[in-house]
RNA sequence: GGGGGCGUAGCUCAGUUGGUUAGAGCGCCGGCCUGUCACGCCGGAGGUCGCGGGUUCGAGUCCCGUCGCUCCCGCCA
């Protein structure tokens, strides 16, 4: 963390804690903060000030007047001073190590209480653990605590490295609406009634997306914005409806262009952050090998246990679950989780983690000295098939090997989920390492079978490649980047052509109709001569909570929301009145029935 | 929409098979203390066991409902 600029003087002090040092010995000084600690030895008082910066011992002794230590026997913890007084170097034997200031102290010559404090309902401190819900209702006691300082001040590193990198090279921050229309991008919108038309409503942003790529058709060919987008899903420890990301969009470039863009100003970012990753470039995966090796497009590298496929290996075999896996196409795939001790009960809650990952099963062995399995499918396998297994896994005595049988995209999330469940029971993610890599040629849609129809993986501005005549062959134009299993950011090369990006509009069973109702204003946009153009976003919460190494993004945001969307600090969301409601012409709620 | 965990003092938690007076640590309040730094010592106050209902002679404990927090699936870049 870089070091903050001290204040000039001011009404209520001239030096941050964080400023002082044993090279101030012998000056007054004149500082201010809240009471972290007072302790009070009869005959000398001390107090530890903090403000922003940090703590700073304060002596309080009699000789400073009665007034004083009288005042000073009154403070109580978090009542806000102001103090002057002599910066003196403590003995050799009263420094404190612990503290950054712990060489000097500062001799009370005066004291003004600015504003006494109640108790607070939970102390200022690291040590203890307090409920979120406490956190979240006391936010202006808990910001005072270290770690949750610590990570804004980061977080403001990072943006601010952000926009000096950018706006150094050549991007414009320009801001985009709030109040927006809706125009699906998968996820459920945010509305807000309009009073001018009632029965309308506007949207909140999901992304500024569609006005990026406006901004580029405009000729303003580099923009960035740090930008809140909200989206009304449920919410996750890495999940809140209004989140910030960094929104960037260029014009006459193609992927590389992009990569090596963010490789600069992501390098900067890690640095600050003290997330050590490998230097730039940093490598690219395909999609269909990262689905294949670690079940998912955000694979976490950080360990092994890759998955391998042994459908070849074991097809043929008496075991019928297997046999019919892969007769109708499926596969079965494995983990080699090495050589662990594993008790039944731990083997029982692997079928809990695949069943919860919509997975049926799964299949267990324990490869023994000679070989051969122990394994309650090991007899219907035969030694040929799990000879040749062992070979796929590159299985040795002793190794526990997990199997999955399913269609593959059954298998692949099961797999991935059973992975992070043993690394995380075995203890093998190593503190202080990090993996980092690009994912890309991604498969430009999915076929979604319960709606009969092809999914947008992506979105659909993005850039295909291929035959369009022929959707589930066509590939994307995509980069996603990810480190530790987490997706910090993504984008592509866009559509710049109105009759692709009408095609695509149909593939996903948008007819012509709608796309002009809905996206009239891109398509009309697009005819009038669109450069080339891609960009990425980048999930700032993300990635300041991967550099603070906190698990939830709530740790790394000021005032964030609960797992229901819910503010415990202003109560929101909360009812209005009835006038309020008439305003936007909206006359009866269908309380109760939520979704109905 | 579904599944798991949690809810007891200001905070963090314990509380046995349902048993009569619900505990601990920290904090808080009072007293003592001139070198502590998570100061120390002595004393004290503090409880709608989330809320509502039920079972029972008796419920923090069992049952039903409900609210809130949290993790995950679905959903969502």
């Amino acid at each position: 963390m870089t070091s903050l600029p001290a204040p000039r003087a001011n009404a209520y002090r001239d030096a941050w804690n964080g400023d002082l040092s044993a090279a101030d010995a012998g000056s007054v000084k004149h500082v201010a903060g809240w009471v972290h600690r007072r302790r009070d030895h009869g005959g000398l008082i001390f107090i530890d000030l903090r403000d922003r910066t940090g703590l700073l011992q304060l002596v309080i002794d009699p000789d400073a007047g009665a007034d004083i230590f009288a005042a000073a026997e009154r403070i109580r913890s978090e009542h806000v001073i102001s103090v002057t007084g002599e910066i003196s170097k403590r003995g050799a034997e009263h420094v404190n190590p612990n503290l950054p200031t712990g060489e000097i102290e500062l001799r009370v010559a005066s004291l003004t209480v600015l504003a006494e404090a109640e108790t607070p309902p939970f102390p200022v401190d690291e040590e203890t653990k307090v409920s979120e819900e406490i956190r979240l209702k006391y936010r202006a006691i808990d910001l005072r605590r270290q770690g949750l300082k610590d990570a804004l001040v980061l977080r403001s590193q990072i943006t601010h490295a952000m926009r000096e990198d950018l706006a150094g090279h050549g991007f414009l921050e320009i801001e985009t609406p709030i109040l927006t229309r809706s125009t699906p991008e998968g996820a459920r919108d945010f509305l807000v009634p309009s009073r001018f038309q009632p029965g309308s409503f506007y949207a909140l942003p999901q992304s500024p997306q569609l006005f990026k790529q406006l901004l580029m058709m405009g000729g303003l060919e580099r923009y960035y914005q740090i930008a809140r987008c909200f989206r009304d899903e449920d919410l996750r420890a890495d999940r809140q409806p209004e989140f910030t990301q960094l929104d960037v969009e260029m014009s006459f470039v193609e992927e590389d262009d992009v990569i090596a863009e963010m490789e600069r100003l992501m390098t900067k970012v890690f640095e600050i952050g003290g997330l050590n990753v490998a230097p730039a470039p940093w490598p690219r995966m395909g999609y269909d090998e990262s689905m294949l090796r670690f079940g998912n497009d955000r694979p976490d590298m950080r360990f092994g246990l890759e998955i391998k496929d042994v459908s070849e290996a074991l097809s043929g075999s008496e075991f019928k679950v297997f046999e019919s896996v892969i007769a109708s196409g499926g596969v079965v795939r494995a983990i080699n989780a090495g050589q662990r001790e594993f008790p039944r009960k731990e083997l029982d809650n692997l079928n809990e983690v695949a069943k919860r990952h919509g997975g049926k099963a799964v299949a267990w062995a324990f490869v023994q000295e000679d070989g051969t399995w122990r394994s309650p499918i090991a007899k219907f396998l035969g030694e040929e098939k799990t000879t040749a297994a062992n070979g796929v896994l590159e299985a040795a005595p002793g190794d526990l090997l997990i199997f999955v049988g399913d269609q593959a995209k059954v298998v692949a999330p099961v797999l991935s989920a059973l992975r992070l469940h043993l690394a995380g029971h075995f203890g093998l993610i190593p503190e202080g390492e990090h993996s980092i890599t690009w994912i890309v040629d991604f498969p430009m849609f999915e076929y979604n079978e319960d709606e009969g129809r092809f999914d947008a993986l992506h979105h659909p501005f993005t850039a295909p490649t291929g035959d369009l005549s022929d959707p589930a062959s066509l590939r994307s134009r995509a980069y996603d980047l990810v480190v530790d299993g987490s997706e910090l950011g993504g984008g592509s090369i866009r559509i710049n052509d109105p009759a692709v990006q009408s095609r695509v509009f149909e593939i996903l069973g948008i007819d012509a109709d709608e796309q002009q109702d809905r996206f009239g204003f891109l398509l009309d946009a697009l005819k009038y001569g669109t450069p080339p153009h891609g960009g990425i976003a980048f999930g700032i919460d993300r990635v300041v909570a991967t550099c603070a190494g906190r698990e939830s993004i709530r740790d790394v945001i000021a005032f964030p929301k609960t797992a229901t969307g819910g503010d415990p600090l202003t109560g929101a969301p909360d009812t209005v009145d009835a006038k309020q409601l008439r305003d936007l012409g909206i006359s009866t709620l269908a309380l109760g029935t939520p979704g109905a």
